[in-house]
DNA sequence: TTGTGTTTTATTGCCTCC
DNA sequence: GGAGGCAATAAAACACAA
């Protein structure tokens, strides 16, 4: 045996018949399109589906051995014969009825214990090899056809977040140039009553928040205003001035580190990078660099090459 | 009719489980 | 060590356009 399978040379066994003519029967395809049919027995067996078109396959047969071993030895003989019938064989199809009635079974249950498998076998007029594997067969298809079926709802997943994020991008751009505009009205309607600058007025229409110090990996951000409130106990919004702006910030308590909770205490809090991401950072068109996903579980580039 | 792409049936080798 | 599952693959059968 060349392979790890032992298969059995039962052959035809499953089938109900168990001699060289009905080895021969199955196999030998001499001139007639349809040999097997006007050599088939009838009678054999009292399944509906005997007498198809199904070819009687050599279960278990390694074919590159004699499928006549138990006659005599006669190994010249075999080794003739095997020649011209594995010159001759044919792939039998199944007919619809008996594909039919494997979906069924498929569909009550896509595994095959062995009874089951002996008794498919029995009502199709097949060997319960060829019921084996069709239903290996058919689990690959089914595997298959899973597999697209998860890509595509990934995708449709995947479209509906970005589209989201799409419109939270230009709401936020939005947002941002609004902003600008009230800082603008604010400081003009300053300077007309003679009021001194804000201090942090210059950062207003020409320095917005991301002119932060580039590619660190994260920051200390001093915490003015929520000093007091966190000290208290109230954890409220907490404003953080960075980069000569300021972001709202609602942290949740739960989530900070013993060491975050201590720079929160001092005014400091270190935050990486991706907490924030300047949005005029994100690149849409290529995977991110770092870690940061923004709730994307990415890991690799096998997720973006994929989404692009 | 023929070339080509797809589907179906079957084999092989490897792996796991009992 | 045998049985059975799976992935990869071969090859026959089939579908279909040119």
């Amino acid at each position: 045996m060349a392979g790890g399978r032992v298969y059995r040379s039962n052959t035809s066994a499953d089938a109900g018949s168990n001699n060289l003519s009905v080895l021969l029967q199955s196999r030998w395809v001499p001139s007639s399109s349809e040999p097997l049919d006007t050599l088939f027995i009838p009678g054999s067996s009292p399944s509906p589906f005997l007498g198809t078109r199904s070819m009687v396959s050599f279960e278990g047969v390694d074919r590159r051995r004699s499928y006549f071993r138990t006659f005599d030895g006669e190994e010249k003989v075999e080794e003739d014969m095997e020649e011209y019938l594995h010159r001759s064989e044919k792939k039998r199809r199944l007919t619809v009825d008996q594909v039919q009635f494997l979906e069924k079974s498929f569909e009550a249950e896509n595994k095959l214990e062995p009874d089951r498998k002996v008794q498919l076998a029995k009502d199709l007029g097949l060997q319960s090899r060829q019921v084996a594997i069709w239903f290996q067969n058919r689990r690959a298809r089914w595997k298959t056809k899973q597999l697209e079926k998860d890509y595509d709802s990934m995708q449709a997943s995947y479209n509906s977040l970005k589209a989201d994020y799409d419109n939270l991008v230009k709401e936020t751009d939005k947002l941002k140039e609004e902003v600008v505009q009230l800082t603008d009205k604010l400081l003009l309607e300053g300077k007309e009553k003679g009021e001194p600058e804000l201090p942090d007025a210059k950062t207003s229409s020409q320095e917005l928040p991301s002119e932060a110090a580039e590619g660190e990996e994260s920051k200390v951000v001093p915490v003015v205003s929520a000093k007091s409130d966190y000290t208290e106990g109230v954890h409220s919004s907490v404003l953080l001035e960075g980069a000569g702006s300021t972001y709202p910030f609602e942290p949740d308590q739960s989530d900070l580190s013993q060491d975050e909770e201590d720079n929160l205490s001092k005014g400091l809090l270190h935050l990486p990078s991706c907490v924030f991401p300047k949005l005029q950072d994100i690149d849409y068109s290529d995977p991110p660099a770092g870690s940061c996903n923004f709730g994307f579980p990415l890991d690799d580039h096998a997720f973006w090459s994929w989404a692009y």
